[in-house]
DNA sequence: TCTCGTGGGTTGGAAAATCAAACCCTTCAG
DNA sequence: CTGAAGGGTTTGATTTTCCAACCCACGAGA
């Protein structure tokens, strides 16, 4: 689980030290779909049992999602997002998005999205600030942290 | 490597089986930064040499990473983002915005992002056909895979 | 009652991936 | 001819993953 000393510090890195373990998003993705139950995820995911019985105490722990008893008696249990992880749905998405581009040549998507707008979904990222689409070439990276420039460490 | 029998098609999976491993989204981080060379992504990111190295040889055959000489006599190397690679630049901006909201209740976020409107950037996912800013209550899921509907697999 | 099926896990041991440190090779600099 | 930088590979110990088997509570059917 550990990584070597001092990496740059950052929110990405920071972000998949919870959710970037294997099967995570997958579990996130059967959540944000409504398939909360264990037996489900273990179907649709295709998941050891008990890597993911793991992963499902990471996650409700990360406050990402939440086991709620969907019945007393027989006692059975549902995991279902919480508001923090339904944020992490953008990350599904454009994840969906790149490998429905670039992983298949065919037209076969295994999954389509509809937009309340009518329209089928084709996720694309914009500035909150400008509403313009972002690409690459349009940014500039400021970091934060003493002793970081973009390249990396200065006077380590 | 290999995961159970019949999981749901999902180009989320798929993607994740190419970028999903543990580091290779920090990879894809560093060399967006404009830092491609071994050892710069040895430091910044933490990682052991090893594995960094089996997971640029990954990457670059996945055509995400070129790996270009930048000076014969003493050769040396510097990996950089193909156009595909440039494209997963959302999904680390996704991931960047989620962790910046939700792991740090103080307000030091380790990198800011400046677009080219003048505006610090604050990404959001919207819509391409209507422009909107997409929410998880906004969006339906068509399966399209025979067999397989939102809950799991048909008369399995 | 006895047994089966479902849901939600836990346990055990073998196989694979990760880790840190050490090593290797080439080339340039002193 | 010694050292340092860049770009890795090798080695052996430590962790994770994997899969199958098992466990438990409950309800249904025979």
């Amino acid at each position: 689980m550990a990584a070597s000393r001092d990496p740059r510090p950052c929110s990405i890195a920071d972000a998949l030290a919870l959710v970037g373990e294997k099967y995570s998003l997958l579990v996130l993705r059967e959540v944000c779909l409504g398939n909360g139950r264990f037996d489900q995820l273990v179907r649709n995911i295709g998941a050891p049992r008990d890597i993911l019985a793991t992963r499902l105490r990471r996650l409700v722990d990360a406050g990402i999602l939440t086991k709620r008893v969907y019945s007393e008696r027989p006692q059975r249990f549902e995991y279902r997002p919480t508001p923090a992880g339904l944020e992490l749905e953008p990350v599904l998405l454009t994840l969906m998005a790149w490998g429905d581009r670039h992983l298949r040549q065919d037209d076969e998507r295994p999954m389509v999205l509809e937009h309340s707008c009518g329209h089928e979904l084709t996720p694309v990222v914009a500035c909150a600030a400008c509403g313009g689409t972002v690409v690459h070439e349009d940014l500039t990276s400021h970091p934060q942290t003493p002793g970081w420039t973009v390249k990396g460490p200065t006077a380590a």
